[in-house]
DNA sequence: AACGATCCCAACCGCCGGACA
DNA sequence: ATGTCCGGCGGTTGGGATCGT
């Protein structure tokens, strides 16, 4: 038995608000408040609303001080960094954006910022499909959008901007070091180290096509000490120097990471996905990574892991077609 | 000009957790 | 301690607007 509707569904009006009503439900609101109990105020307005309907109108529209459209730069930085961060916390987000409501928030992400920041452009429509879910989009080919869509909470995604947002130079930072991935390491209490070598004091990284979005150098000087690194919930120690990282990683951000790390490997691997749709084509994921020379090269991840000591870039764009 | 594809955003849906009786 | 109500939240959808051919 689920709970009993907030409203009778078969009365209430649904779909856009009228002026009419806008007014009505700000004209009252101005006056009274909402009274704290959003359920009966549409009865106490003579709207034929459900309360729940009142309450987004109100917050996300007539609320006073909304600003709608035109984020600034400022805006763009702050929502990337926290989604980086939280995820898709938009109530949180929001509230760092003054004016700014969570359906705006989340909204622009879906629209703009996210196809911004994972670089996907319309003329790659290769992409790899990472989710079975249907598409609501007529489309012959690949649907890029809802590709995106699909990859909306993934870590995956989140990996891949947190590469873009904080460079491909910092060998603490759990996205960029595949070593740190909890599952490709021995279980229990673990303790890790790599080694960077060839890697000169600033790099960048550029990539072997024009696809790709060019990395922002961080100088390695700027790598050096003691680092905490959060993903998700789990935190990493450890310390931090030009030639090599020492990271402790405990028990219970293990699980949390095991758990992260699941899920990126069921995108990766798993399903029906990219694997499957590259019509019989061995390879998955590519990865650029620096050779010796610190030139950009190419590897795939296929059946087996194959891990690099470099720096990698992970590119979602598959070579089939 | 017409039509299909895609973008964009307002609004809805359903779950969850806190407050309260 | 338990059940119910309600607000809040994130995910999803519908449909108008815009773009491309």
């Amino acid at each position: 038995m689920g709970r009993a509707p907030c409203c009778d569904k078969a009365i209430v009006k649904k779909g856009p608000w009228s002026p009419d009503e806008d007014a009505k439900l700000k004209a009252y609101i101005e006056e009274h408040g909402t009274g704290g109990n959003w359920i009966a105020l549409p009865h106490k307005i003579g709207l034929n609303r459900c309360g729940k309907s009142c309450r987004l109108r109100w917050l996300n529209y007539l609320r006073p001080n909304i600003k709608h459209g035109g984020f600034s730069e400022e805006e763009d930085h702050i929502i990337c960094s926290l989604y980086i961060s939280i995820g898709s916390r938009w109530s949180i987000i929001a509230a760092q954006l003054p004016g700014r409501t969570d359906n705006d928030v989340k909204n622009y992400w879906h629209t703009k910022l996210k196809k911004k920041l994972v670089g996907r452009r319309r003329d790659r429509p290769h992409s790899c499909h990472l989710s079975s879910t249907d598409s609501k989009e007529p489309s012959n080919d690949i649907d890029h959008n809802k590709n995106l869509q699909s990859l909306s909470t993934s870590a995956l995604e989140r990996l891949q901007l947190h590469l873009q947002l904080q460079g491909l130079h910092h060998p603490f930072a759990f996205y960029n070091n595949p070593l740190l991935w909890p599952n490709l390491l021995p279980p229990g209490e673990r303790t890790l180290q790599s080694q960077h070598s060839n890697v000169s004091n600033e790099t960048v990284v550029k990539p072997p096509s024009s696809t790709m979005s060019p990395i922002q150098p961080i100088p390695l000087d700027s790598m050096n000490g003691d680092i905490t690194e959060n993903f998700d919930g789990a935190t990493l120690n450890g310390h931090c120097s030009t030639t090599s990282t020492t990271v402790f990683i405990n028990e219970q951000s293990n699980s949390k990471l095991n758990a992260v790390e699941a899920e990126l490997h069921d995108l990766l691997y798993g399903g029906k996905d990219c694997l499957k749709e590259m019509d019989g084509e061995a390879e998955g994921m590519n990865w650029w990574y620096l050779d010796d020379d610190g030139k950009s090269q190419m590897s795939s991840l296929g059946s087996s892991y194959n891990l690099h000591d470099d720096l990698m870039v992970q590119q979602y764009v598959l070579p089939y077609d």
